[in-house]
DNA sequence: CTCGCCGGTCAACGGCCGTAGAATGAACCG
DNA sequence: CGGTTCATTCTACGGCCGTTGACCGGCGAG
C-alpha cells in the first residue's frame, strides 16, 4: 500500500530532508571547508530550518562526519602492476565524475584535525593493502607515495585550480602518471 | 651612536614586535589553518595585546598576507634531468627542515580563496619556467604534475602524516620519487 | 625641560555561530 | 475520535571573534 506517488509518510520525508542536508552539506563543506561551512548555510541550501539539522544530526561536528563518509573504493589486490593500474583508473574516475564528496573530504582533512585523524584510520586498511600488493620492505612508504600523488593531483586541480591541470583531459594526466605509479608500485623498473 | 646592547630605540623595539607577531603567526597559521587561527592568540603567543595587532597589520587578512610570504625558491633552468634533479633536491630540503612557513602556506591555501589566488599568482612564474625547461606541448601539465606531487607529499607528511610517510628519511622519499619526477620531466623513458 | 609622537594596553561593541528548548501542527495508532 | 509521536520552526542565550577608539606612559626632538 506504501503508494510512493501519493502524499509522503513521515519517515519517507525524514529521509528526504536527511538526505537533501546531507546533499547540501557535501557540497557546502566541499566549497568552504569545515570550519568557514555554518549549519545555518547548510540548513538554508536545504530548504530547511537550522534547528532541524542540529535534531538529525546532533551536532556541526557529527554532521560533518556523516557528510564526509566515504564508501572507501574497492582496492583489488594482485600484481604491483594490476595495483598500480587499478590505482590510475580509480583516479581517472574521480578526475571525471564530479567531485563533491571527495572535495569534502579533502579539503575538511586538511582543515580539521579530527576529520585528519578519522580519515587516517579509515585509509590505513587500504594503504596496508596497497602495501601487501608491492611487498617491498619499504612497501608502506611505497604506499603512502602514492597516495600522496593522488590527493596532490586532486588538490591542485580542484582546491587550487591550478592552470595546466584544471583544464586537462583525465585520460591525459593518467597517462602520464603511469609511468610514475608503475615505478612506485614495482620494486625495479620491468624491461619487457 | 646605535649601541645594540643599551635600551632599544623606538624603531627597533617596533620591528622586534612585528618580527614576534610574524613569527607567532606563521607558527599558528601553520598548525592551525587560517579560520581557526584568531588574532588574539597570535597576539598573545607573542606577548602583545591583540589590538596591537591591528594596530601593525591592519586586519587579519594582512597579517596573514604578511605571514606567509614565501621567498620563492631559486628554479634554475638547464636540461630536463637537471630541473628534475633540482625539483628533487628542493624538495628533500623542504622534508629536511622545520616546514613551518611552507605549512603556513599550504594548509592556508587549501582553507583560504583568497590564499590560493595569491598563490597561484606566486607560483605561476615558476611553474612556466619549469614548463620551459621540460619543452614538450604538454609541458605545463607535466610541470602542474610535478608541483601535485611535491605538495601532496608534504602535506600528506605534515598535515595529515600519514604513517610510512610521517617517518621516512628525506633521503629515502626523494630517492623513491626520482623515476617518477624524471619520467615527468623528460619526453621518454631514456633507456641508457 | 617640554610637549608631541608613538608603542602599547584596555574595554567595549556588534556580529555571527553553535546549540538548547519551547511551541506548533500534522501524521500516526489504538 | 483522542492522544501521542514526531517533523519542523522560532526564539533566544552565551561565547568567541574581528575590529575600534579611548587612553596611558615613556622616548626623542626642539
Amino acid at each position: 500500500m506504501t503508494d510512493s506517488s501519493a502524499r509522503p509518510t513521515r519517515a519517507q520525508q525524514r529521509r528526504r530532508s536527511e538526505e537533501r542536508i546531507l546533499d547540501a552539506a557535501r557540497r557546502i563543506f566541499a566549497e568552504l571547508g569545515y570550519d568557514r561551512t555554518t549549519i545555518r548555510a547548510v540548513a538554508s541550501a536545504a530548504g530547511v530550518d537550522g534547528g532541524l539539522v542540529m535534531h538529525y544530526f546532533g551536532s556541526k561536528e557529527l554532521l560533518f562526519a556523516r557528510a564526509s563518509e566515504v564508501p572507501a573504493d574497492e582496492l583489488p589486490g594482485g600484481t604491483s602492476d594490476e595495483v598500480a593500474e587499478a590505482l590510475l583508473t580509480s583516479l581517472g574516475k574521480r578526475l571525471t565524475d564530479e567531485p563533491t564528496a571527495s572535495l569534502a573530504v579533502l579539503r575538511s582533512v586538511l582543515t580539521n584535525a579530527d576529520a585528519a585523524d578519522r580519515y587516517r584510520a579509515a585509509a590505513e586498511p587500504q594503504l596496508d593493502q596497497l602495501a601487501e600488493a608491492i611487498s617491498t620492505p619499504d612497501a608502506d612508504l611505497r604506499a603512502s607515495l602514492l597516495s600522496a600523488i593522488v590527493h596532490g593531483v586532486l588538490a591542485e586541480r580542484y582546491l587550487l585550480r591550478l592552470t595546466g591541470l584544471a583544464d586537462a583531459s583525465p585520460e591525459q594526466i593518467v597517462d602520464l602518471l603511469r609511468p610514475c605509479f608503475q615505478s612506485l608500485a614495482t620494486p625495479r623498473d620491468p624491461n619487457p
